[in-house]
DNA sequence: CGTATAGTTGATTAGTATCAACGCTAGTGG
DNA sequence: CCACTAGCGTTGATACTAATCAACTATACG
């Protein structure tokens, strides 16, 4: 259990003034994927309703059910989102990067925990305040909408994973995820970071621990990709891991 | 392949005059899920650029990749939505009732095909005129904002289910949903309708048609459940079965 | 240096899938 | 009117993927 809660972290909060001069972290706001499409005074009104944090690895952010009254995005570092049972088994629902957002909610709670990956920065915005924003800012709840939109396809995409594909299949599609993800953010697809652990994948995947280290380990036997240590992967054949992903893995 | 479009089964197509008397259909038009937030006047907006058609059953409305023109609501019957890989191999993102919406998209295209399953009314908005009712309309944007949260929440929910509840829990979730669903279209929780087939369900909660036939056998054993005849179950015991929903399966 | 944690590998088991046969119902045509 | 066929669902036998149980290594930590 985290002992601090997340006003520990805070970092700094923006004047509330809105015709005060644009605020010094503009630049790292404007980065933050719903505020993209969005003019610079638009921008600065957001900020101001804005809290900033940084957070340690392992921090939970908010858990299932409760009173959701934050969203949140992420500047760097690195979430997941899960569901619990009651016997303690787990479904990561997604891990999400710098530039995601989470925390909407219906019925006002929270429908997952949220948990730091790896230290953490983030942006949280009081639902209350940004709800007044959305009715001004007509481009905000578009973006919002487009934003829940694309986490819907996402997660369609993520259902034919865990019901139909293998083993095989589940970890070539992860490996590939995080590649495209790695160079939308302008990153190389190629030397992979995995800050998450494997217990981690096993419970997005839909496997167990043992299954997933000998998954990667057959792959790096097939030369599709490269294990050079914890935490790092090497897309040695992108083509043959999405060939894999889309459905040959089951010959 | 079905063999006709979607025009060959349009009924009628309501007059685009915003001035003129309320439609004879604003009924059934407020009945439609996200138009029962809205006044008078805006169903009858709305009513303007709808259109209505009753599709046979197994009816293909689009498919996964068709360019996503318009948005569909459903009347009356039963809709299912999925996605398949190269080899053949179904998932069944979701059943949809009355009431329930399906259409939206990101980036021009369908994110999965869409299938009646029992004989089915629907009314379709185009894309292009409900983008500007929904400038015009705030609530309806909300509205339509909700859905889409909504079919978030119930994709993630199905993710825990499709990568972590075992066969037995699987079915349970999938009757206790159908039972639910009931109960808020005013029907009695217990004798269900299942206009769906077993390789339907099986495709929905990613088993195969044996083991969910199968596994209604065994409930039907335990006394949880009855099976009077096809396309029909009655809960004999929903509270056990919502026990093993949430995951007493794996004793 | 001892302990804890993450990851890998091996042996065995178990839960579903696969393959196969059969019954039931509905529609078809003689 | 009744065989004939096709499709759906059920049941049984067997196979196989991935889970479970267990041992071991490597790394980090106090």
């Amino acid at each position: 259990m985290p002992p601090l809660d997340f006003d520990d972290h805070r970092i700094e909060r923006e004047p509330a003034d809105p015709n005060g001069p644009p605020c010094k972290n503009c630049d790292v706001v404007r980065e933050i994927a719903f505020c993209a499409a969005l003019s610079h005074d638009e921008v600065r009104r957001l900020a101001s309703i804005r809290c900033h944090a940084q957070l340690p690895a392992a921090f939970t952010v908010f858990r299932e059910g409760d009173l959701a009254d934050h969203v949140f995005s992420i500047s760097t570092g690195a979430v997941k989102l899960y569901k619990l049972m009651s016997d303690g088994r787990r479904q990561i629902i997604g891990f999400l990067f710098s530039g995601d957002m989470f925390g909407l909610a219906v019925d006002g709670g929270y429908a997952y925990t949220a948990e730091t990956v790896s230290p953490t920065q983030v942006c949280r915005f009081a639902h209350r305040k940004l709800d007044s924003l959305r009715d001004e800012i007509p481009r905000l709840e578009k973006k919002l909408f487009a934003m829940a939109l694309k986490d819907l396809v996402t997660a369609q995409e993520q259902m034919l994973l865990l019901g139909r594909k293998t083993a095989k299949e589940k970890v070539a599609t992860f490996l590939v995820q995080l590649s495209c993800r790695a160079q939308i953010q302008g990153l190389p697809p190629s030397p992979l970071s995995l800050p998450m652990s494997r217990a981690d994948i096993a419970d997005y995947l839909g496997l167990t621990i043992e299954t997933v280290s000998r998954t990667f380990t057959h792959l790096k036997r097939d030369g599709a990709i490269g294990l050079p240590g914890p935490g790092h992967a090497t897309l040695l054949d992108i083509a043959a891991l999405k060939e894999l992903a889309e459905g040959s893995g089951r010959g």
